[in-house]
DNA sequence: GCGTAAACTTGCACATCGTGCAAGAAGATG
DNA sequence: CATCTTCTTGCACGATGTGCAAGTTTACGC
């Protein structure tokens, strides 16, 4: 047993994945995302591609740096009982607040993630099939808070779960333009002011 | 030459889609999407499968029967050079009715769709991957508009684009759940509600 | 109606991504 | 050190998608 009781297994494991990660961010940048196979990253790194796969669930992970990741179970079951205040919108920001402190890729990781979309487009749809497990579990809670509500738009609790999840990106893609310094938490009101300057004023009630 | 002037070869052209596009939601709803092949999709049209990559680029295409789609180049220019109104909240909500009014899929096949994301929740990023070439040429809009206007948020384009997306999807919901009666422009008001909804009041200005 | 051209289908080969299986190799443990 | 556990790897294969060219089906002009 070594520093921080990892075996050289588990050390190696670590490794090995920080290297597909950042093979795969070399290539993609010298090549372009659809040019680079997962051989190609493999015969970077040294490993077999059957070993990729051990190691990420597809490609794409390893363009992110993704590991299985989830959002606080404290936090989601606060909300789908009606809390913490009681106000959904307010409410709600909490759930974006959990999404970003939830452990994820490292700073550096997010820069490389977010530099890489500027050029490879597709990788935004990409990274939203990311978040389709967390949406689902999401759209689950927020769905058990508006059924405790009675509220009767159906659309809701993927209008709600898509917006944090925007937001979120938002907030993480400002935080990453003002130089990475302090918090992706720090640019949530950033972002919400955002997209209220998008939606301008609420329509009136139907009639 | 016959009806509509069309040759019989451009009538067995749609009519071939058609069926394929048939075929496929028929095979999804019976299997589940994962399960189905585009190898069953042409068995049950009685086509080869590689004529099934003539009309569709992808097995995705074919489920949610897209056509080659973009939207109105008029709108598009006329909100890049800061119109109609002047407003951007007001004008990029044209953005999402130019959306809506683009031919697109049927009434029907629409409502397919909708049911089938109901069962599939990975159907959900797959249309966000439809949306991408959407979203570039109008992220391309946005920003001639905001460079304009020489706003500053860099995230902004994308934010917009993104949210014209999920507010035609929640109005086009809204249209689906009330009956499919009127159109799906009837319901942005409703949709812009919902969002506001869940935004809550616009956070303070930056300090 | 016929000959020719254009458009389309299809078979084939292949690339790439992803998955199951099992043999062999590398750590961990007592 | 022996044994067990974990992991890598090679292999085979399925599914999606792409290029190419032969064969078939329409369309067109005479």
């Amino acid at each position: 047993m070594q520093e921080d009781g990892l075996g050289l297994r588990e050390r190696k494991k670590r490794a090995r994945r920080d290297a597909l990660i950042d093979a795969t961010h070399e290539l993609v940048r010298e090549q372009g995302l659809e040019q680079v196979t997962v051989e190609d990253i493999c015969d970077r790194v040294g490993v077999s591609v059957r070993t990729f796969f051990n190691y990420f669930d597809s490609k794409i992970d390893a363009v992110f740096g993704v590991a299985p990741t989830t959002f606080d179970r404290q936090v989601a079951e606060v909300y789908a009982t009606g809390g913490p205040t009681g106000d959904l919108a307010t409410d709600t920001r909490t759930l974006v607040s959990a999404l970003l402190e939830f452990p994820g890729p490292s700073k550096e990781r997010v820069g490389v993630a977010i530099e890489l979309m500027k050029v490879e487009p597709t990788l935004f749809s990409r990274h939203m099939e990311l978040f389709d497990a967390i949406r689902q579990e999401m759209q689950s809670v927020i769905g058990r808070r508006l059924d405790r509500e009675r509220a009767e738009a159906a659309a809701r609790p993927e209008l709600i779960a898509v917006a944090v999840f925007h937001i979120a990106r938002c907030a993480t893609t400002l935080w990453y333009e003002a130089g990475s310094a302090g918090h992706p938490r720090d640019y949530i009101d950033a972002a919400y002011r955002d997209l209220h300057t998008v939606l301008g004023p609420q329509p009136p009630p139907a009639s």
